[in-house]
DNA sequence: ATATCATATCGGCGATTGGCGATATGATAT
DNA sequence: ATATCATATCGCCAATCGCCGATATGATAT
């Protein structure tokens, strides 16, 4: 039932962490980790919300040894998923709450790069 | 706040009920009462989720006397309203709960018709 | 085998949601 | 003023949601 497909989908981007994990995907990949660190949610609530997008469509997951590296949908799981993505990508840039999540993305990754040998 | 209005845009079409509704309203006005009929909800659950919709701007309302006509909206109330409308509405035309609605609502038409002297 | 680290799943809690019937409002008609 | 019709709002209930801490799983290292 297309109905069905397209609640999942709608449902999975109509919540505000939701949309925040998804931008913070755009154009990298990141682990359940790092995520926690920028939004500021514990383990299993980011690891449920990624299991709920993941089950959309809109994301894909991919193991490397202990971590799970989280990115934006490639392959049409559903059909709504990628145009739906292409539409809500386009917004919220700027969004104080989405910037804030970018800058402490950024300032995460220099704290990785410095911590480097 | 961007993500206010995302949110309340989102949440709005992401009910089952909802798109239904605005599938209906495609190309058309439509009343309380009949919305009723066709999605065979109660008066109070359309009432409720029509000013859902409004409230997102999904929706305006005309009152004509007694009547109170709903359409989709053309005014923007919230940027990311129209954009999400035009996304959707070329959805769902082959669900078949979707399509049954449209039936019930033609063949409600036709007994309007064939009730005017 | 044991320990550790990253992630997933489970159980519980308070808040929100979608449905309903009952009641209130607003417009028309008598 | 009263009645009627279409719609809006209110209060309630069961179901779902988003969060958390606790526990389970899966991979790596010793």
């Amino acid at each position: 039932m297309a109905l069905n497909d397209y609640e999942i989908v709608l449902k999975a981007v109509a919540d505000p962490a939701r949309v925040r994990i998804l931008k913070l995907l755009e154009g990298r990949e990141l682990c359940v980790y790092q995520l926690m660190e920028v939004l500021a949610l514990s383990q299993s609530t980011i690891s449920g919300h990624l299991s709920l997008l993941k089950k959309a469509g809109l994301v894909n997951d991919r193991r490397e040894g202990r971590w799970v590296h989280y990115s934006l949908c490639d392959k049409k799981r559903n059909q709504y998923a990628l145009p739906m993505l292409a539409l809500i990508l386009g917004w919220l840039d700027d969004d104080p709450r989405v910037r804030a999540d970018q800058r402490r993305l950024a300032s995460r990754a220099k704290k990785d790069d410095s911590r480097r040998d």
